[in-house]
DNA sequence: TGCCTGTATGGTAACGATACCATATATTTA
DNA sequence: TAAATATATGGTATCGTTACCATACAGGCA
């Protein structure tokens, strides 16, 4: 921890001024190779560092972005979000500014504070699990990209997952496999005071509606189940489809805690998968997910790709506005061995 | 984004010197309350925040803490790290910078730099499991704790979970529930390229040894099976446990995708959770232990108190040096009901 | 020869905030 | 009453870097 070293010193030691200096460090012209090759020997030498500080205070941008989420206790997959917003702003040399806010309104403005007087090039907010949010300040303030939430007046761009798409592409890979009757555990409400129309459910919902018409099958609602999520319930639901008087083939769980659920339930009824029945699932929990037997084919949630779009946003319209746009990005499916084509007799 | 207000503008705004404002926004004497008025008024009506940047021109600490970790991905529980990390810092008025080194020496290497570019205060080096690591950079060149990993040489200090206490205490547990034969289904190198000795699965085996000696019971090598963490293997040793001429009454899972193919396997022998079998995990990961029927008492790593530790350590230490101790942290149990005392007939 | 233009170089103001110094007035103490 | 001290206020240098300006000399061209 020496004395930090500054321009000055470089300066004196390879005998220049301290504009020549500056010159080498940021590659312009008119300077002569002996004095280059001089300062940069001395720049070795002391072991210098440019502050990123004094080139900020002169003028320069300030290289940070803030990151600011709600909580990530809950999910924890979530931090995906972080991990691709961090892989994009590195490659844009930006550092992330990280805060949590934990569901406090007074220390999410507070956060923002500290980020604007750092002078964040721009803000990424992000929520856990898939939600409106109300932003805790005024979005003037710096430019703001939300992932994984959005408002809704939608006056901020957001990304967020496409949930119609994550419901038709599980529905699709079962239709596609040859099932005709497919149960589908939806999720209801598991967090509580939160506004009704969760996306999530809705979205999904109509994916799995809709793949049904795409195939030519009659929507029947006693396939359609919604669990709290408790253990309980879910097993309550996956026993009630499979009692129905003509049982589903093949269960769409509304994610993969349901699914692991799902599967101790059918094991007591002796139902093997995924010969007797056909299990997806929802978020690709990997724990879960590769720790049952067989290992769940599921849906993946694109937290990464929402870090990555959301500062891959930022830095596209650095100059430009922000449009507030909406941009849903597809949950693609990943395939394990709990799903199994059947053979269908023709009819 | 209107163009930035400074304390020039505020100190004309409100007629007074700039010294005036500075000495108001620092709250230092020798300020009449008039003016001091005036100068909070302009201060609202402008809205104007200081410049940490030129603060820190100035002198003042950069109020800045470098995140590095190695890789987030593989276990997502690990990111609580960041989270202690970022509470304790909050408290101290510091923010956190976070980069992923991605297990890239090189950009490793680079996001130190940059820290060091924006003379952060310290640095936390984060592993997501606990393991040996070598620093990729110079360590003189910021203060910095690791959490969830050491250097062999412990030149730095470090955080870790005790894993001893960990295995002490899951196998306490099941001791002082009744159980007298217990199987140990330990962890064994799920990773390729990790130097042989994991402090986890050596720490554990030594609480397990420990606490069945300290209610002197005799340790049994039968009991004792090493897994590859595959739901193969995983299942493979429960079976060969509970097929025993005599068989254990409860398991201690090295981590809890063991204790999920255990619930399996044991279900399909047709044996119960806790009546006919105790079973306890390690790790606590909330989406299998809350979804397994009956939820799973398990162990909890420390990753939140890690995170706090590493900050405040940090902190403690700012002006005098930092001491090369490493700090274990104890593993508490999360009793769910996976767990029951069992009736020990008088010998 | 004289005048451009291109190359090479260094001095210095400025970015925003604060510490130090100088100054002015009010209040206390000997 | 004079001197000493406490209170109040603003000017300005400074932190490390870069942009702008000034200067200097080289060669090219009429």
């Amino acid at each position: 921890m020496n004395a930090k070293v500054t321009i000055k010193e470089i300066a004196k030691h390879a005998q220049v001024g301290t504009t020549t200096v500056s010159r080498v460090l940021n590659s312009h012209p008119y300077v002569s190779a002996e004095k280059r090759q001089r300062v940069m020997e001395a720049i070795k030498t002391l072991d210098y560092h440019p502050s990123q500080t004094a080139r900020h205070l002169r003028g320069s941008p300030s290289g940070l972005l803030g990151f600011l989420t709600d909580d990530v206790a809950t999910t924890p997959y979530a931090v995906d979000i972080i991990r691709g917003a961090q892989q994009v702003a590195w490659e844009h040399s930006m550092v992330l500014l990280v805060a949590d806010s934990g569901r406090n309104r007074q220390s999410a403005e507070a956060a923002v504070d500290v980020f604007l007087e750092r002078e964040v090039e721009g803000i990424v907010y992000a929520a856990m699990y898939h939600r409106p949010v109300e932003l805790p300040y005024d979005l003037e303030r710096a430019p703001t990209v939300l992932a994984n939430c959005f408002l809704e007046d939608r006056r901020s761009p957001s990304v967020v997952p496409d949930e119609f798409d994550g419901g038709y592409t599980a529905t699709e890979a079962l239709l596609k496999a040859g099932h005709r009757r497919i149960g589908f555990i939806n999720l209801w409400e598991a967090r509580v005071g939160i506004p009704s129309p969760m996306p999530a459910i809705n979205g999904r919902l109509r994916g799995y509606r809709q793949a049904l018409q795409d195939y030519g099958i009659p929507f029947d609602t006693a396939l359609v189940r919604f669990t709290n999520q408790s253990p309980a319930d879910n097993y309550h639901h996956t026993r009630g489809l499979m009692s129905l008087p003509e049982p589903p083939t093949a269960i769409f769980c509304g994610n993969d805690k349901v699914a692991m659920t799902c599967y101790s339930a059918l094991a007591e009824l002796n139902l093997h998968i995924p010969q007797d029945v056909a299990v997806i699932g929802f978020d690709n929990i990997v724990d879960i997910a590769e720790g049952l037997l067989p290992a769940l084919t599921t849906i993946q949630l694109p937290h990464y790709e929402m870090g990555k779009w959301a500062v891959q946003y930022l830095m596209d319209s650095k100059s430009s506005d922000l449009k507030p746009l909406q941009r849903r990005l597809p949950c693609p499916l990943v395939l394990r061995d709990s799903v199994q084509s059947i053979f269908i007799p023709p009819q």
